[in-house]
DNA sequence: CGTTTGATGCTCT
DNA sequence: GAGCATCAAACGG
């Protein structure tokens, strides 16, 4: 069970993502291991937030790696991004689903809408009401584990390596393969295409 | 099953 | 004012 350091988030968003799948993501409420992620990059990738440089709702991303990049999306919802590569340089992964390992109680009192456990964080901003996570934790340091925050490898091999395949939710560059799922998992936000 | 639509507010042009 | 890295309910077959 060790935390994840600098290091392996010092990389580019491409090469930590698909890293990140099949390990466990903690906060205070309780935690859920990442079966979900898509890389989004900086200036060649239309489709990220800081491709236009940084501005005050995007910095963190420009910042150092091992934080939390937390957005709010469509007047309603809470986001969370892992951000990677050296600081001035900008990148990020987005955690899209999890599957709930602790605190499952919790995350049905967050999530009353919920029927079962498939529901709770299978999408980015489902996982972020089950955990608790909003804008309290923007720019949260998941290495130092300050505010119960952190991602970890619990030592579990992974089933099958991840899939890599296209990202969900946008419209620009959408043809690219940039996100990365554990393809045997009933938590996805959605199945992977055909 | 599948597709469509309303909710709701921030960010940048 | 347009455009969102979304979710859940409503509707049709």
């Amino acid at each position: 069970m060790s935390q994840l350091t600098r290091d392996f988030f010092d990389r580019d968003a491409l090469d930590v993502a698909p890293e990140l799948v099949n390990k466990v993501l903690v906060s205070p409420v309780g935690s859920g291991r990442i079966v979900e992620v898509e890389a989004y990059r900086g200036a060649e990738d239309p489709a990220s937030h800081g491709h236009r440089g940084p501005t005050p709702r995007t910095e963190v991303m420009f910042g150092p790696p091992g934080h939390l990049y937390v957005y709010f999306s469509y007047g309603m919802h809470w986001c969370a991004n892992v951000v990677t590569g050296p600081t001035g340089e900008c990148g990020a992964v987005l955690i899209r689903a999890l599957e709930p390992l602790t605190g499952v109680e919790e995350m049905y009192r967050r999530r009353p809408r919920a029927r079962r456990d498939r529901d709770l964080c299978s999408g980015p901003a489902k996982l972020c009401a089950a955990l608790g996570i909003n804008d309290a934790h923007g720019g949260s340091d998941l290495c130092r584990g300050t505010d119960g925050l952190a991602v970890v490898d619990d030592g579990t091999p992974a089933p099958h390596p991840p899939t890599a395949t296209t990202r969900i939710g946008i419209t620009k560059a959408a043809d690219l393969p940039w996100r990365f799922v554990a393809p045997d998992s009933v938590h996805l936000s959605q199945p992977v295409r055909p």
